[in-house]
DNA sequence: GCAAAATGTCAAG
DNA sequence: TTGACCTTTTGCA
């Protein structure tokens, strides 16, 4: 379930089970085994988040990287690893154990390769170093329908396609429309609506967008409503069945309605 | 028991 | 723009 905040949720967790310690590093399923080799036994001394990247800063240089694309995940446990499924990189101290699963990537090298990748990325709004007039200005010279822009790890990194489809929801732009037919004011708006969303992401673990002051007054919510377009049948304030349009190479969620274009 | 889906990315055409 | 790839979970026989 990885959007930025599942990242850096991660960083914020592994932290305090991994870092300063000395880890010992192996691959059970196997196909990491040669680069577990590189860094078995080395202290771990920083872990990293940077949009959906994640890297494990190694004593001795070496720099790992993690992307979990869409099925990786992290398993952690405090008794004995855990016997489900494959495990392509198992990080051990003491009795904790902190298993990845399926990722997309799952490399270790030196620093530069870490440095291409993040030279590639636009600015992340949970980190500190994210610049919202980047973003806004990266967003606002193009003509590609700002659905499928909020997608592109180059203009802002660590959004997916939950959090874009929400974004604009909230601020009433359908996704088709192209990125410099915004006003200023609502590119503004994305980026310190995205942000807040990425940060509640973090905090609770999970994602959820819906803010009560969006909906109407009498409006009840279900147990389970996270969204208020995202995989949802009817719009959550109107009711008005959600269409999707694909963008990006996937569907993007909208009320047509609430988002008139 | 198998198909389909899921919050992602990249290379090939 | 399409297909391949990573793995687990869910739903329908």
């Amino acid at each position: 379930m990885p959007e930025g905040h599942t990242i850096h949720r991660l960083a914020r967790d592994l932290t305090p089970l991994l870092v300063d310690r000395s880890i010992e590093v192996s691959s059970p399923q196997g196909r990491f085994a040669a680069d577990a080799s590189l860094v078995d036994g080395c202290v771990l001394e920083r872990i990293e988040a940077y949009g959906k990247h994640l890297w494990f800063w190694w004593a001795n240089g070496l720099v790992g990287h993690v992307h979990l694309g869409l099925f990786g995940k992290f398993r952690i446990s405090d008794d004995g690893p855990s016997t489900l499924g494959e495990v392509r990189m198992r990080l051990r101290s003491g009795a904790t154990t902190v298993d990845l699963s399926g990722p997309t990537a799952c490399s270790i090298g030196p620093p530069e390769e870490r440095d291409a990748i993040v030279a590639r990325l636009g600015p992340d709004p949970l980190r500190r170093d994210g610049r919202g007039d980047d973003a806004v200005a990266r967003l606002a010279r193009r003509a590609t329908p700002i659905g499928a822009l909020l997608m592109d790890q180059s203009v802002i990194a660590g959004i997916g396609n939950v959090y874009r489809a929400e974004v604009l929801f909230v601020h009433a732009i359908h996704p088709a429309r192209p990125a410099k037919a915004c006003t200023a004011d609502e590119l503004h708006g994305v980026w310190t609506t995205i942000r807040g969303m990425l940060r509640k992401g973090v905090r609770d673990n999970r994602i959820v967008t819906i803010d009560r002051r969006l909906l109407p007054r009498d409006r009840r919510l279900r147990r389970g409503d996270a969204t208020f377009v995202y995989h949802r049948d009817r719009c959550l304030r109107c009711a008005t069945p959600i269409q999707t349009v694909r963008l990006a190479g996937r569907p993007c969620y909208f009320c047509p309605s609430c988002q008139p274009g």
